[in-house]
DNA sequence: AAACAGGAACCAC
DNA sequence: GTGGTTCCTGTT
């Protein structure tokens, strides 16, 4: 894997295992649109387009300062997918998922963003989630132009505790508003502390998110996965649990039973298993 | 127009 | 700790 600066950005050549449909399109992000022949993210506050050609990736918009303390992490790019694959692909029902989403890759979010946006997701779907969450970036986030398009920076956490209630339901997030203020409150004066959740161990830090406003199982699980590095939680949704039920386990499985079978069997890459399964079983409508 | 989809809070037991 | 009910809004 080498990477080549090229006019406006870069190219990382011959990477395996990314593909940005399946990276951006697996439920995991919220801020990725497709635009013309790739997807556009807006990320910290920064506006980049992927592009995947050939073998290659090419990053718009990016420099190469920025891929060394930035996109290498955020990408994940120096996790072997390949690795992962193989042991998971020892099942064969996994083996499948994995061709069907060979391309993706966990993305390293910025906790407070997966946060709230996990909280707005809950008992919502997912056209309907990158609405609100884009409603409240252009409410309450910096503007940033990019070629002769204007985006929006999610915002910090004290703009949101400072938030006015019917303000954010204006942003269509319902009775989330109430969850989002309470939350951000607790962030903005330290009652939560993210950094110091993220270096802990997984179910402490499960434990420790619990306490926010509008956090359950199922968001915790997310965060810790989406932003925290935790590659052993295991997010279960309807999508994961009609797939779970339909190949592993009988019906009426609780997600309390669902997570102890994953953990049993997919162990520290249970989150990985858990993106795989969540993309196949949604595109192909599994146990629907 | 009414039904539906989608997790957590809240309250009983 | 488990089970039932309620909460919003865009889509069908």
């Amino acid at each position: 894997m080498k990477i080549i600066a090229i006019g406006d950005g870069l190219i990382i050549k011959s990477i395996k295992d990314f593909d940005p449909v399946h990276t951006f399109e697996c439920g995991q992000c919220f801020r990725w649109n497709r635009e013309g022949e790739g997807y556009v993210g807006i990320v910290g506050n920064k506006v980049i387009k992927v592009v995947a050609e050939d073998e290659d990736i090419l990053l718009y918009n990016a420099t190469m300062e920025d891929y060394n303390i930035l996109w290498k992490k955020y990408f994940d790019l120096d996790r072997d997918y390949g690795d992962i694959k193989g042991v998971l692909s020892n099942d064969p029902i996994l083996a499948k998922a994995i061709t069907y989403g060979w391309g993706i890759r966990i993305l390293n979010q910025d906790p407070w963003e997966t946060l709230i946006s996990f909280i707005i997701s809950a008992n919502n779907g997912i056209s309907r989630i990158k609405g609100i969450i884009e409603n409240i970036c252009k409410l309450y986030g910096d503007r940033i132009e990019w070629k002769g398009r204007t985006y929006y920076t999610f915002p910090k956490p004290d703009t949101l505790a400072n938030a006015k209630i019917e303000d954010l339901r204006g942003c269509s997030c319902g009775y989330r508003a109430e969850y989002i203020k309470a939350t951000s409150q607790m962030v903005a004066d330290g009652t939560i502390d993210l950094h110091g959740i993220s270096n802990m161990p997984y179910e402490r830090a499960h434990k420790e998110l619990l306490r926010c406003m509008g956090v359950g199982p199922k968001v915790a699980d997310c965060i810790l996965l989406f932003s925290m590095e935790k590659g052993e939680a295991f997010p279960v949704d309807v999508w994961v649990r009609r797939v779970m039920e339909y190949f592993y386990l009988k019906d009426g499985a609780t997600p309390k039973k669902i997570k102890a079978f994953s953990a049993e069997k997919f162990g520290e890459l249970a989150g990985y298993a858990q993106q795989y399964l969540f993309y196949y079983a949604r595109e192909k409508k599994i146990g629907v």
